[in-house]
DNA sequence: CTGTTAGCGCTTTCAG
DNA sequence: CTGAAAGCGCTAACAG
């Protein structure tokens, strides 16, 4: 039996040709026997997986993701890192994606310079495929998408690109229902609060939202975009809605997040007549005891576990094309 | 001039050779020339940059981990997805580390039987060092510790193990002050409520805490562990501290999440003398209008970002041995 | 300052 | 089912 190449590792880590030494077969049969779809004989593998375990080899990654064309390495690109449904993401991204034998590799996009830079990274790195949960799909992204025959998923929202996938939940359906239930329960000056105006969840929400109130009430809402979606921005968003002549009465708010601001605003106000506040998300921040409003229950943890697992399917090929699955959405009282 | 290797690109993407011949000049020019430590004339790098731009060009940097002795990646160790805080870390680490030219591989430790496997697998894709963020240390971890010739940093608490670097705030001062707070403010009958009894915030809190309680009353709170650090359990926890026949007239919780909790509980048992109730942390939710209570103000975001440097200046040779760096928090009363 | 020559550790035809 | 050989695209001594 040859032994070539016994040459210790460079690194300190045993090598595949280490492995296929001490077992006595051919590097080949060593890679071999790490895929589990390639076929060797079960006698073989065994053998193989216990010399590997006796020299605690494990795979180079990097030199798989070179001489193979894949690197089970996914793209993560956000922009949203401020509110606390974003943390579920995270969680559920890495878990499912783990579970599936892949790796999230996490590319903040938050400034608009570094947005050609990450996805340049991702590519570079060898990512076999993109997972977007951005506000909106920076211009940078769709540039470069022309070039990637990888697939990419946009999480949370809809997107205008065919060539990508979207799970999203149908932020129009929900949001209607807030204007049914606005109505319903005897507010007369409906009002909307947005975060940003470019994320398209807001467009969504805020269309779905202004063409219910028309049809029921035969004219616009007032509306206020704060800027971002966060709670200071909320406050003073709220705030101008608060000082308008006809004070609403009932505000319906693009998040969970702006809705705690808006409660908040409205307490600070001292104003008698307090609005109803309704929110979107369903985040823990809807369920907390001293807010509890009533809010759109968006199946975070479902719709981003589809949207990973969907991802790594197309990677893999066990799906074709680009796809689109919306998620149901429904209002929850939480009284 | 010799034109070798003109193969077309294999994967569509064009390589350093296909520069190489354009520019005229050798392969290992190129690798010069993008690597900007590596000293090129002013004159062939800009050669070089231009053909590159005009391939379209960008570097695999799954060859150069497998090359050089560097991925520039690191992995980053997560197993709290429930605390908003860390919302924080995904932020600055990623910021951070982009601003130097690394980028973080997302590692879920959550569930116990990830952690060998997580540890693994970022070894497997090179990573250049690990932050660690984690309540409790995995024992995986500490085992393959020793295999690792790379930095380790754990954020946000002390570690025991020497060979790894700390970045974490006094935890003891911060809830030792929180233990005079209350005495100065009346307090007669003070507890504790903590998250999960493995993780050393909880237990570094809880010593400052009780330590200090001792010397102040002369005998321990009472103390409660929720089991885990969110608001379901804060809740369940605060209850049994309140059906306790000497109900605690102020509580300090180890985060601000389980404050919130226990402002709640409170407030749903309707007990007349509502406790006060100190968090830690400082996150927005002790700013919320409706909850606004006393905290220890962590600087979060300049312990992950100092975190994140100091690991990559390990990575990069740029200082030596393991470090501790120690942030002061202090007690703010958001009042 | 630049080119030549060897690989890094793995996957992959293609034979056997 | 298994082995031999040829790279994947880049970096790293070593010369010149």
């Amino acid at each position: 039996m040859k032994t070539k190449g016994s040459r210790r590792p460079t690194h300190g880590r045993s090598t595949a040709q280490d492995v296929a030494n001490l077992a006595g077969v051919s590097l080949t049969t060593v890679s071999r026997a790490f895929h589990p779809k390639l076929s060797v004989a079960e006698k073989t593998r065994k053998l193989v997986r216990s010399a590997a375990a006796e020299l605690n080899y494990s795979p180079n990654l990097a030199a798989r993701a070179l001489a193979g064309r894949r690197s089970n390495l996914i793209g993560l690109l956000i922009n949203n890192f401020d509110d606390p449904e974003q943390l579920e993401l995270f969680r559920s991204v890495s878990s499912e994606a783990q579970k599936r034998g892949f790796h999230a590799l996490l590319l903040n996009i938050d400034q608009e310079s570094q947005q050609v830079e990450s996805v340049d990274a991702a590519l570079q790195y060898q990512v076999d495929g993109l997972l977007v949960s951005a506000s909106h799909l920076p211009e940078s992204l769709v540039q470069r998408g022309a070039e990637l025959d990888k697939p990419v998923v946009v999480v949370g929202r809809r997107t205008h690109r065919l060539e990508y996938s979207a799970i999203y939940c149908d932020n129009v359906a929900g949001a209607s229902a807030v204007a049914d239930y606005l109505f319903e329960h005897g507010c007369k000056r409906p009002a909307f609060i947005g975060g940003r105006a470019e994320a398209t969840i807001v467009q969504e929400r805020q269309a779905g939202f202004v063409g219910r109130i028309e049809e029921l009430y035969g004219y616009q809402p007032m509306a206020r975009i704060a800027g971002a979606n966060d709670y200071e921005n909320g406050i003073k968003a709220v705030n101008e809605l608060l000082s308008l002549p006809k004070v609403p009465d009932g505000i319906f708010c693009v998040s969970d997040l702006l809705a705690i601001a808006a409660r908040d605003a409205i307490l600070l106000s001292g104003i008698s007549e307090k609005p109803q506040v309704v929110g979107f998300g369903g985040t823990f921040l809807s369920k907390l005891e001293s807010y509890k409003f009533p809010t759109v229950q968006v199946p975070f943890q479902k719709m981003v576990r589809t949207a990973t697992s969907h991802l790594i399917d197309l990677v893999e090929g066990l799906e074709e094309g680009p796809k689109e699955i919306a998620f149901q959405c429904e209002l929850v009282s939480n009284s």
